[in-house]
DNA sequence: TCTTGGCTTCAAGTTAACTTGAAGGATTAC
DNA sequence: GTAATCCTTCAAGTTAACTTGAAGCCAAGA
């Protein structure tokens, strides 16, 4: 099983898959959210450009990161659609991304501040609780409502 | 629509459910999940305790840190089984909690350092990527296996 | 020639954390 | 007494990010 060259032009989704490690099913999944957009060769068979490794592997990193894949296809959206993308183009899309996760390390510090005072203490009193705050409350997953906690008095 | 008193022995789900601010569904799906353990009155009706609502309050705000319902069972499941829990026993578990926010802060930061280097330097190269290192990533939301980067040379 | 392997599409399954709905029993309010 | 709530269980739906499987096309090697 060595390393398929080019067929026709660019490179199978066997070969990119064998490349940055995804399935190729995750692959052809992404490119239904609009992360990577193939040519087609005559027989209807995906052909990707070489700079669609790079493109796929700031997918990985940045799901690992924490980022979601609207987010990630938000920001491959402003690359250069007719131009391969350079040095400078990554450059700017990783500022945005280190500036979010500066924002979210901050937020989670300060959740990190008040687990003392609200579960420490002993009272999980909803009316003095500053967890309860919905407003700092970070990123949830999972679908549905997320109801936000009442304020009654309680002498739990 | 007032706020129910208790009925025969304990809070009604209702009631609970109003307190907490949580939908009766989702106590009730807690209830499967082994995170409160109501008693049943004669018709086969829940009554819970008082000290319920403080466990759910609980559930809400570790929820809100991020902790996985799993991961909040087993912090629960080192509070006292036949005595009301205090202070300490609440303190003893944001402790512990508050060690693993404290280790995921720093992993996030960790993962921040490398952002500029590896996006930001436009390569993003398979073998010089610091970021590819999957023992660096944060933790994945979603199901089924997550393949890791293989690390072959690579000119994109 | 045949079979092996890669490619295609499309439908359905997976996990987490729930919600929604159906069908029916219990409780409360008047 | 009866209607309006509230409660019960159980099955199925929801989102995200995929995987798995079925059914079929197409080309290369034994």
């Amino acid at each position: 099983m060595p390393v398929r060259p080019l067929p026709d032009r660019g490179l199978t989704i066997g070969y990119v898959a064998e490349r940055t490690g995804l399935a190729s099913s995750a692959i052809r999944y992404y490119e239904d959210e609009g992360l990577v957009r193939p040519d087609r060769n005559d027989a209807g068979h995906r052909r990707y450009a070489r700079s669609d490794i790079r493109r796929l592997s700031f997918v990985m990193i940045s799901q690992g990161l924490g980022f979601s894949l609207p987010e990630i296809r938000a920001a491959l959206a402003e690359l250069p659609e007719h131009r391969t993308p350079g040095k400078a183009d990554w450059a700017r899309i990783s500022r945005r991304f280190g500036a979010v996760l500066d924002e979210r390390i901050a937020q989670m510090q300060a959740l990190r501040a008040r687990l003392d005072g609200c579960i420490g203490c002993g009272c999980l009193s909803l009316k003095t609780c500053a967890l309860y705050n919905p407003k700092d409350k970070a990123r949830v997953r999972g679908p549905g409502p997320r109801y936000v906690m009442g304020d009654r008095s309680d002498e739990i």
